[in-house]
DNA sequence: AAATATTTTTAGACTTGTCTAAAAATTATA
DNA sequence: TATAATTTTTAGACAAGTCTAAAAATATTT
């Protein structure tokens, strides 16, 4: 139906879209897709024409309604393949993205659903990002950054802000990993660094880049 | 590494190399990749300035190691992914094909390696097809055609040769599925037809082009 | 408000893979 | 073996998606 091309323009748009509550612009969109502002100009028209978002040019684009649920159904899929590579596979979380972004774009309805289904009809990724539905709709996750608790404050380990390889396997060095409970010893004054106590009584420091990027469910 | 359009080729090559033991010429690869003759023309130049097989000017074209290792390791991912569609998502053996030949195309050794490991090392797929291994080695069926067997011959359904949905479907509603144990009664020299008795003692009888089409293990 | 800097768009070109129509080579037939 | 039929290749074009370089529009600074 669409092409790879077209769903990641569609996904990046989206994603930029749910931070910022304004038009896109093409930079904007360039940085995410790794590509050239010239092609994002160019691709967006076309996507305009097929009437998967509204472009006035020179003035950003925006995702219509229909643009808006290929763009879901599309991190849908990633986020559903991630999980089974994750679960089932037994990938670890730094590497799931890379392999997903290329399962995403397999075409089958019925793949998906069966998918979803296999896996248990999973809620969240393995990044703690919450799975679309079906129907599109997505339950916003009410977690809160690691840095917003306060000494004494206690937290499950639900999410990350920052995506990246790098910082996964850091966290997974430390067992950081979903599901840990993880409570606030004491915040530094002098330095910000986060002295952290886990379920098994361990004891570690947090660096403020490394809390600013977890988010916790409060306890 | 290899286009999606490149692993076809070498692909569809592949599989006429296995049936005809002589050079491919070009008709015979546009029929397959359902495509023009031009197309095939231009594609192979390009395949044999990348030493992936060899090209004389209407003399057609013969895979070289390299071209082999690349279509063996596609017709290796198609042949696990059918069996995780079939086996793990619960599709019917007729609706695996088109979505394994997406799937195939997904680059990342490891996930073919970790796929294999969670199927448990399958050695067919859903129709009966041996699976290569890591290291490219195909250990050939030497199943034999349901056409041959004489009365009283028994022998257990382990393959196909026609694989088209509409065969393949055909045999699921009359229960003529891998491992089921088949029994000739009679073959009638008025028609050919062939009257099989199957483990639960049913009855049926299937024309010639039925039983042609069938690949069973004597026993 | 004019000058400067930044962003965006246009124009033209390139790559991959495809096509049609015509030319060239091969194979089959008389 | 010359002629006809078939197969294959070439030539030129097209679509999707990308790029660079230059032009146009917008935003920022003075």
């Amino acid at each position: 139906m669409y092409s790879f091309t077209e769903e990641n323009y569609l996904k990046a748009i989206y994603k930029l879209q749910e931070q910022l509550d304004e038009p896109i612009n093409t930079n904007a969109i360039a940085t995410v897709i790794q590509t050239k502002a010239a092609s994002v100009t160019d691709m967006v028209k076309k996507l305009s024409e097929k009437k998967l978002l509204k472009y006035e040019k020179y003035r950003g684009v925006e995702l219509t309604p229909l643009g808006k649920k290929v763009a879901i159904e599309t991190v849908r899929k990633h986020r559903l393949w991630e999980t089974f590579l994750h679960h089932k596979l037994g990938f670890t979380w730094d590497a799931v993205h890379d392999i997903a972004e290329q399962l995403e774009h397999i075409q089958s309805a019925e793949l998906v659903d069966k998918l979803d289904a296999f896996l248990g009809f999973p809620s969240h990724d393995p990044h703690g990002d919450p799975i679309p539905g079906r129907n599109g709709v997505i339950k916003q996750n009410n977690f809160i950054l690691l840095s917003e608790l306060k000494s004494g404050d206690k937290g499950v380990i639900s999410g990350v802000v920052n995506h990246s390889p790098l910082f996964l396997q850091h966290l997974q060095k430390h067992s950081l990993v979903l599901g840990k409970l993880i409570k606030v010893l004491e915040i530094s004054e002098f330095d910000q660094l986060v002295r952290v106590e886990l379920e098994d009584k361990s004891r570690l420091q947090l660096s403020h880049e490394v809390v600013r990027n977890i988010l916790v469910k409060s306890k």
